[in-house]
DNA sequence: TGCTAAATCTCGAAC
DNA sequence: GTTCGAGGTTTAGCA
């Protein structure tokens, strides 16, 4: 890999290497600086040592010692200018719309890195809602016994991630899918949209299936007449992995990859 | 500030650095890696040159060359473990609650830095809706003419930024204030909690005060009788500023941090 | 501990 | 471009 490692860099020289690389390499600088935000909130945190990262996209982090989240970012597509002042080096990062800034004054730089990465790898995520669906869509009787999913071209409502079916009894049921515990929300989404169906037809079944369900949802649930069953994602992703090797039989290597899913 | 940099560190070497620094350094790893996720979702990456930023307190980044976003990640409070296996540098970082690993295997590591950051400064951000809130208390004809708000000790309901006041007619007046575009959860949220006033008391104003207000917004708010009046976040941020500046006067230098933001 | 709502939410899809 | 909903959301504030 191509980087450049420069440590304890006079200020005035990380200037300059700054400007030359800035949306040709990812930049990475841990030293001493303040920080100010301006834009659709604004805030300032005095000195302080730590690790700003600033992608080749213009997506920029200010990362403190502690905790997840960054304290202060910048989306990518921002625009950077660079200047060595009063002895100390500027970074101003800014986003046009919305107009945001964010300004970097560092009083000393410990560690300056240059980095060419190479990553062309595609990231594969699993066991999303739709994922939930899929499943019962291969395996109906996660459901419940007899139960019949019937499949439309275009989902009627959008963003209600949901499957209709009938029941042993030939009764439709509405299924809203939940990667997390249900809450109250899950429970009034779906009566909501119960409420919608049944001014054109009576006699639907609601069921919430979720890994689990709050207390609030179940008795908000009860009382509604919606019913709860149990579907944990990762049983979800386990049926996709297992009809994916049942079709390996058939069609041959396409599987490989989500084989390789079975981690820990 | 201590710190620890190498270039092309044999893995092994590296193995045995990252365990005994583990939680007493910030780690940052520049290198080749593959990565395993498994929790509350699954995800896989192949080979590819990332940045892994492992703090103090376990927080665990991977950030790929682009985005804001980290690609994957682990929250602070997690165990780390390391072990050397044919010829490849396996990190593994567990949470307990929910169950969730994050597997870094590495075959390259480029750059190795151990960090001993100090950062005590403490962080400032205005402009949030209790900013807006703040600023509406201190003039409140950014609402309309006459309005006069109503403070009670506490907030009758908790979870609802909002704000109670009188008409220049008396009648009572409730505010939700929204920093963003107000969208139909935000008049629902209104309605659900003017609905539960009004079991004591009829004629009530509901207002939403937000910088703008999305078109189905619009529409169900005129239906349901609520209104809405133009507020943005950083008009009400000028005007706490401002009346820190009135405050300057008397109360000498407490300002001093406030006009530092009016950066840009 | 569990739940609720905010966030400089971000991100992507649908309209 | 706007709006809407999901997210491994995370995070903070309370009951």
């Amino acid at each position: 890999m191509m980087c450049i490692v420069l440590r304890d860099v006079e200020l005035g020289k990380a200037s300059e290497i700054i400007k030359r690389n800035a949306g040709k390499m990812t930049l990475l600088m841990i030293g001493t600086c303040e920080i100010f935000y301006s834009g659709r909130a604004s805030s300032k945190i005095g000195a302080g040592e730590r690790i700003i990262l600033i992608k080749e996209d213009g997506a920029t982090l200010v990362h403190r010692p502690r905790g997840y989240k960054p304290i202060n970012w910048q989306p990518p597509g921002c625009h950077m200018e660079t200047s060595f002042k009063e002895n100390k080096l500027h970074i101003k990062i800014v986003r046009r719309e919305p107009k945001e800034v964010l300004k970097i004054i560092f009083s000393n730089i410990n560690i300056l890195l240059g980095l060419k990465l190479r990553d062309e790898a595609s990231f594969i995520l699993h066991a999303s809602e739709e994922d939930m669906r899929r499943a019962v869509l291969l395996n109906p009787n996660l459901i419940e016994e007899g139960f019949q999913p019937i499949q439309f071209e275009k989902p009627v409502t959008p963003g209600f991630v949901d499957l209709y079916g009938q029941d042993k009894n030939g009764k439709l049921v509405v299924i809203e899918f939940k990667r997390r515990t249900a809450g109250v929300e899950a429970i009034n989404q779906l009566v909501k949209y119960l409420d919608h169906l049944k001014k054109r037809r009576k006699n639907i079944r609601g069921i919430v299936a979720a890994p689990g369900i709050s207390t609030k949802a179940k008795v908000l649930a009860y009382s509604l007449g919606i019913e709860f069953v149990k579907l944990t994602p990762k049983r979800c992703a386990e049926i996709l992995v297992e009809s994916s090797r049942l079709l390996q039989s058939s069609l041959g290597e396409f599987i490989h990859e989500e084989k390789n899913n079975e981690i820990i």
